[in-house]
RNA sequence: UGGGCGGUCGCCAAGCGGUAAGGCCCCGGACUUUGGAUCCGGUAUCGAAGGUUCGAAUCCUUCCCGCCCAGCCA
């Protein structure tokens, strides 16, 4: 049943009403249809929470569907990256996976009645002669030659081209309607064409494939969908759908337009997304750059964060692009319940602790994650050489920084007020090679005398103890919100981040992150969200990827005093 | 100049004739051994113009703007 309190959209004020009317026998069927030819991505993401969640909240049913009907694009590679990407995504199809190809016997009938009704033929124009005849969105189009053919030779002919009898192109078949309908989508449209090409699960069994307009509805049809949810771009088809389902008598499911999703900073379309792989502008499809589930899952994204997002953008049918801080706000509103604190130094500097007896070591104790006790606490080695963060030292200070400086002090997070003393410089290059400090004893994290308060709060990390690791920075794949908001005569991809990776070779963690799985996720205090890769994971040198940066106040300070 | 669909805060998005929810972003402030988290507070008159009405974002009229359609792709 439908939470009548729950803000809904309008997809589900559309099933309630339906429900209340006693549509269907009170039953909501839906269905996910991928074309496998391309990995799934946070666009579908949308679509899958939204039609496995109606099927959810209606207590019905929501199958996968596989709308494999162009054997010349689609591969099982596609197929198995689909299911494991649903399945990542926390929804279950039970044994409700279908293929259109699944329905090829029972589409081939059905064309054959719509013959027999009269209302279809076989068509000898080529794709530019029936562009032709096509007419333009102003001008009606014109009636084919081979409209008027008998039933019988439309019945030969057809039969002939599943036979194998005609090259790719000789003929097509097409529904009878109307050469003048404003509705482009009427004009005769195709509804069998001949492919000599392999299909991925019915092999060469079939040289003539069905088109989508002929497949899909027909195939929500066989399989019960009550409610056929599709994207905008479909609205114009939808008179199409109806008709075909009217000339058969079935079962007749209702077609449902929203907008599909657009995400600032990226790019979601399937071609594009195919040339950025292809180009080998990322790695792969599971680049932790790209917006698809794969590249999100190696990023460290978790399945609940999608979820939470596609529920808090909402469905409408007006076109929108979401800004893709929300989808980051998602993220880290789940990760911060989650994920185990731990102390990473990016870009070291060397700290030598002057007043710390040289060999001593502390075992300090840390807090796994301040939002949830229950994950306990974990020993941090202290001793006199330490790293600390390059970003957390300024010899001088602008205002309001409130880390560490010549003559100032900072508390280390966990362990003690260090003072800076002295700044050593290599007399060459007149960089830093090492900061001098002292440390004072009282101030140790939870004694007593701990009740001196300092501005700041820096990590760090025990020298001899720590662990090296490469971490990789990723951004947004695109430096503009809208990829495609270029210069005349450049397209979307000069609009690519240059900055978009980062690789970091001498990064130190603490040692309890000797023991990280792949695929881990931790937040790096003060810094981000990382986990571990998944792909060029070595135990010796973990590989941490940043999946998101933690909410950074003062770069939007030093931001607006750069502005001002 | 055809047809379809849209236009509510910087970005999403409720609202369905009774006097503009919420989230994100941003800006203040409280708290803080993560400049994190948390907590308070702040920001729109609804594409435009007319009209109907006691009363309109919601109804009517006209206009403007945006998106989609001329694949034997989906």
């Amino acid at each position: 049943m439908p939470p009548d309190s729950a803000p809904s959209h309008f997809i589900q004020s559309i099933i309630s009403e339906d429900l209340k009317q006693g549509k269907n026998q009170g039953r909501v069927h839906t269905r996910f249809p991928p074309e496998p030819n391309g990995y799934l991505h946070i666009g579908h993401a949308k679509s899958i929470c939204l039609n496995f969640g109606i099927a959810t909240e209606f207590d019905g049913l929501c199958n996968l569907r596989f709308d494999d009907t162009n054997p010349s694009k689609e591969d099982v590679e596609y197929v198995e990256s689909i299911r494991e990407d649903v399945r990542w995504l926390g929804f279950d199809w039970g044994n409700r996976e279908y293929y259109a190809s699944d329905y090829f016997d029972r589409l081939y009938h059905f064309a054959l009645e719509i013959i027999r009704a009269g209302k279809a033929y076989v068509c000898d124009l080529n794709a530019d002669q029936m562009r032709e005849y096509r007419g333009t969105l102003i001008e009606p189009g014109r009636n084919s030659p081979f409209r008027e053919r008998s039933i019988e030779e439309n019945l030969n002919l057809f039969e002939r081209m599943k036979a194998g009898e005609f090259t790719d192109g000789a003929h097509t078949l097409r529904a009878k309607i109307d050469m003048a309908s404003p509705n482009l989508n009427m004009r005769d449209p195709v509804m069998y064409r001949i492919l000599h090409a392999t299909h991925h699960r019915t092999s060469d069994h079939w040289c003539i494939y069905p088109t989508y307009d002929f497949a899909h509805g027909q195939s929500d049809s066989i399989e019960g969908v009550t409610h056929s949810i599709c994207t905008l771009e479909f609205e114009d088809h939808r008179p199409l759908y109806d008709w075909f389902l009217d000339q058969l008598s079935v079962h007749h499911p209702q077609q449902i337009e929203f907008a599909r999703l657009n995400l600032s900073h990226t790019v979601l379309s399937k071609r594009k997304l195919l040339e950025l792989v292809q180009q080998q502008r990322v790695t792969g499809w599971d680049d932790p750059r790209m917006p698809t589930l794969a590249g999100f899952r190696r990023r460290g994204y978790t399945p609940e964060a999608i979820r939470m997002f596609c529920e808090r953008i909402g469905v409408a049918k007006r076109n929108s692009t979401v800004d893709i801080a929300m989808l980051e706000h998602c993220l880290r509103d789940d990760l911060n319940k989650r994920a185990p604190r731990v102390m990473a130094v990016l870009r070291p500097i060397k700290v030598v602790i002057d007043n710390y007896p040289e060999g001593q070591v502390e075992g300090l104790e840390a807090v796994n994650n301040p939002e949830d006790p229950s994950m306990g606490t974990r020993p941090v080695p202290f001793s006199r050489l330490l790293y600390i963060e390059q970003d957390d030292f300024r010899e001088e200070p602008p205002k309001g920084f409130f880390r560490l400086s010549p003559g100032r002090e900072v508390r280390l997070r966990y362990a003690y007020i260090i003072k800076c003393v002295d700044v050593v410089k290599d007399p060459q290059t007149g960089g830093i090679t090492e900061l001098r400090c002292t440390y004072d004893p009282e101030t140790k994290s939870g004694s007593s005398q701990s009740k001196r308060k300092v501005k700041g709060t820096i990590h760090w990390v025990s020298a001899a103890h720590a662990i090296e690791a490469e971490v990789r920075l990723y951004d947004h794949l695109f430096s503009k919100e809208d990829p495609d908001d270029v210069p005349e005569g450049t397209d979307w991809l000069t609009n690519i981040n240059p900055k978009s990776l980062e690789r970091l070779n001498s990064c130190r963690v603490e040692p309890i992150l000797a023991n990280a799985k792949p695929g881990e996720r931790y937040q790096f205090e003060r810094l981000g969200y990382f986990c571990v890769d998944s792909v060029d994971f070595v135990k010796e040198r973990p590989v941490f990827n940043r999946t998101v940066t933690l909410r950074d106040t003062w770069a939007n300070v030093q931001r607006a005093a750069k502005k001002a």
